[in-house]
DNA sequence: CTAATCTCAGAATAACTGATATAA
DNA sequence: CTTATATCAGTTTTTCTGAGATTA
């Protein structure tokens, strides 16, 4: 009776070095053991996020507008990876949810920006502690490992020219006065996410 | 004037030594890695599976059935940790495209299993060898690395009870025959995903 | 005039919940 | 009778494409 072995990232190896797949068996179970951290952490997330009327995504677009105030559309669609289309969405549901409000770019007429309100910070607070606490504080690697997993995790990011590291102006964004974009978008939404 | 930093990971952890967050800094940069790598590795996949008329969910599905042949429905629900209703709704697709098809389970008449098609496998095997060699052999990384990045999320994963590295009875799954559903489940589908 | 920015309409997906039929 | 399995109906959600409208 064959016996089914229950864990994927493990049989695909099997799978891979049975078939003398060793030149991308490294590959193959870095992508499938992140997808399946992703997993993880992306559930955990949005079950403390669901009481709080949240979902992942819309955490993330709270979260940049937490932290500078207000921001471009474009600019959220840009950091995220997404269409201008699909924030145009999700700052709807924000809006309606009263979290954020959109305001007139102070000198281009064509921005709009999402700006977060008083309601907003306190639910993102509120996200933020839970997920810091139950997510966050619960990942069991010591410094030293989160180090190592993230610099690892950097050459990837590199590789395909996500921006790791910027070099910065010494003067860093002025949280309160909203975030601008840079002469150096991050990269263009691509392709398709679910 | 106020320059964003764009690379979200790095503003991040910025914000959180900013706010002294010391003691969750080094998860929390571990999972906005994660996350993002997922969103890469997504998105390349993606792009290749489109023309073969495949998305990355029934791609998966399509490995399960690769691998063993032909898999109960719930045992696939298992597997990806996602609900039987999805299942059955990925396995309809997967059916209407001829790339696999329902068969009765020898002895369980409440199990349906899915099984490949002959169809099934040639699409596949583009399908793996597309990813194969754009996405998997992409990998900046060295053998070596990978191991360590592969190890440092096993931990990540055994700390939820995902099963990493399991001891199997000599007896490998016999992939013609069909994956049986072992005594002890992965872990039962949870949550929502996006 | 061209390029940039956002919105809208329309569509595909994947995922969930809860109820139901069937069989072990 | 209870449990397990799959399906169905209905919903939510995110995301995309491509087509405007408006302004720089």
């Amino acid at each position: 009776m064959p016996r089914l072995i229950h864990d994927p990232v493990e049989a695909a190896r099997r799978h891979w070095l049975e078939y003398g797949w060793t030149d991308t068996v490294g590959g193959m179970t870095v992508v499938a053991s992140i997808m399946r951290a992703d997993q993880i952490f992306f559930n955990q997330a949005n079950a403390l996020l669901r009481p709080l009327g949240l979902t992942f995504p819309r955490y993330e677009v709270l979260g940049i507008l937490n932290a500078y105030g207000s921001a471009p559309l474009g600019l959220i669609a840009e950091t995220m990876w997404i269409t201008p289309a699909t924030v145009t969405s999700s700052v709807d549901r924000l809006e309606a949810a009263g979290l954020c409000r959109r305001v007139a770019h102070p000198t281009d007429a064509r921005t709009t920006l999402a700006a977060i309100t008083p309601k907003g910070r306190r639910v993102f607070e509120r996200a933020l502690e839970a997920i810091n606490t139950e997510v966050f504080a619960a990942v069991p690697l010591s410094d030293d490992e989160a180090q190592q997993l993230v610099e690892l995790i950097d050459k990837i990011r590199r590789n395909v020219g996500d921006v790791v590291g910027v070099a910065l102006d010494d003067q860093a964004a002025s949280p309160e006065t909203g975030a601008s974009r840079s002469s150096r978008p991050l990269k263009r939404p691509r392709t398709i996410r679910r």
